[in-house]
RNA sequence: GGAGGGAUACCAAAGUGGCCAACUGGGGCGGACUGUAAAUCCGCUGUCUUCGACUUCGUAGGUUCGAAUCCUACUCCCUCCA
């Protein structure tokens, strides 16, 4: 039986605590009573993406714990631009790119937490809201006033930047961030901001505005997130298409179910940890099978199961997986055209016009070569299958091959890149 | 302000009149092996109408039968001296 851990022991089993303040205290207060916590998440594109989940789903951790999570959107803050991190000043996005942004990770941010929940419902909240009313004068008297220069220069996101320039505008990013806190404090009692751990820096500068503004002692809690590592020392989250989103537009369900299939062992148990919320006995008895048959790859299938159904529910993880089982199996030629036109939703294709075409052609045309030379050198190496059949010869017409139903190539590149053609 | 050195394909780095579409290493991509892994081995890595042709070696001109290689100007970078 798994025994109930308390949260912050359940989080530090998973790794998640970076730093936080007074652990104890925090521990305490997390016994007594609820807490309102809160999450910034900026919108700096028109999704988030998995770099934003751990944030998330430790709000969501929280809530299960019976705790109340407000998600921040950051319409406000967003229009400014978080050094934090950052090596370089960004270009502002102009207001109506920001407020479309907005909108987008208001969606996405609804999905992970439980808003109609009797006792904890989780708020959804804009910056925009208190920071776009904001007059000048009352926000340097108000809130500037509890700032000192001393104090913002040696925070690390500023000092980092004092050589290379950064502009007045990011430079008040942390006091902005902090009167966030401030507000949801007053509103609605919030005592804790969670956040990367990249953001150490802009927690604790608003637990200092809280305490010097309202005269408050002690109780107020910040708690930061690590950053997410891979063992072969390259970046988490993105794949030869970029970044991992959570929109589905943008990152089919197959391509975000197999980035996780393809989680290193060396990883797979720690992002186990960080991602999924299986228990603690779940996890280890993966860990064993990982040790005594890695081969099965049980770890990473449960891993890529979860997070699929998690972000993306329970019908696109079907699908993801029955594209996986047919593509990976070499069962493609099986299928029917409704089924390929079902399941391959998630993999680039492309209309043939006229069958007469050569193949080489046809390469390009769906992304699988990106000049007729690469694409007859990937056909000579025996890279190209087409419906499961390995196609060498570069003068092929497109007539001569077997389309599935008459209606679609399946083509393969190499051992895992899929493109369609369909003819017309 | 003065003196010198350099700019070559994704990156690094050879090449100093024809044998250069350009050595080599890294990266990337394919293949074999395998667990849709790691390691290893093999192949490819300018474009095309592929036994051939065309466009590339900072930019623009010039010399020559012929230039990445020589000359001129320009741009940028580095080092040393002031």
């Amino acid at each position: 039986m798994n025994a109930v851990m308390r949260l912050l022991e359940d989080l530090a089993y998973r790794g998640l605590i970076y730093q936080s303040t007074d652990q104890e205290k925090l521990d305490e207060r997390l016994e007594r009573e609820p807490i309102v916590l809160y999450c910034g998440f900026d919108p700096t594109a028109d999704s988030l993406h998995i770099g934003h989940l751990l944030p998330i789903l430790m709000l969501r951790r929280f809530q299960q714990y019976g705790h109340q999570p407000i998600a921040l959107v950051g319409g406000g803050t967003g229009l400014i631009g978080d050094p934090s991190g950052k090596a370089t000043e960004r270009t502002l996005n102009t207001k109506e790119v920001v407020e479309g942004f907005s909108n987008k990770i208001r969606t996405q941010l609804s999905r992970f937490l439980d808003f109609e929940k009797a006792e904890n419902p989780a708020l959804l909240a804009n910056n925009h809201d208190w920071l776009g009313e904001l007059d000048l004068i009352s926000f340097l008297r108000d809130v500037g006033k509890h700032f000192s220069l001393n104090y913002m220069l040696a925070k690390e996101s500023v000092n980092s930047r004092l050589e290379k320039g950064i502009s007045f505008t990011e430079f008040s990013y942390m006091i902005l961030q902090s009167y966030d806190y401030l507000e949801l404090h007053r509103r609605y009692g919030c005592e804790l901001q969670v956040g990367g751990s990249d953001q150490w820096g802009n927690i604790t500068a608003g637990t200092e505005l809280i305490r010097k503004s309202d005269n408050k002692s002690d109780d107020l809690f910040g708690l930061t997130i690590p950053l997410v590592t891979k063992s072969d020392g390259t970046k988490f989250g993105k794949t030869e298409g970029g970044a991992v989103w959570l929109d589905a537009d943008k990152t089919s369900p197959y391509v975000f179910y197999q980035f996780w299939l393809n989680t290193d062992d060396a990883d797979v148990i720690k992002y186990l940890k960080y991602f999924t919320f299986l228990s603690k006995d779940q996890i280890e008895d993966l860990a064993q099978t990982l040790e005594t048959a890695p081969e099965e790859r049980k770890a990473q299938r449960t891993l890529a199961e979860e997070m699929t159904r998690l972000v993306h529910g329970e019908a696109a993880l079907s699908r993801a997986q029955n594209i996986t089982a047919a593509l990976f199996q070499g069962k493609v030629s099986s299928l029917t055209a409704s089924e390929i036109s079902e399941g391959f939703q998630d993999v680039p294709s492309s209309t043939i016009e006229g069958i007469e075409l050569p193949l080489v052609d046809v390469l390009i045309q769906v992304g699988a070569a990106k000049s007729k030379r690469e694409a007859r050198e990937f056909m000579q190496n025996g890279a190209v299958t087409v419906n499961d059949e390995r196609v060498t010869d570069t003068s092929i017409l497109v007539n001569t091959l077997k389309a599935i139903d008459d209606k679609f190539l399946v083509i393969r590149r190499g051992k895992k890149k899929y493109f369609l053609a369909a003819l017309s």
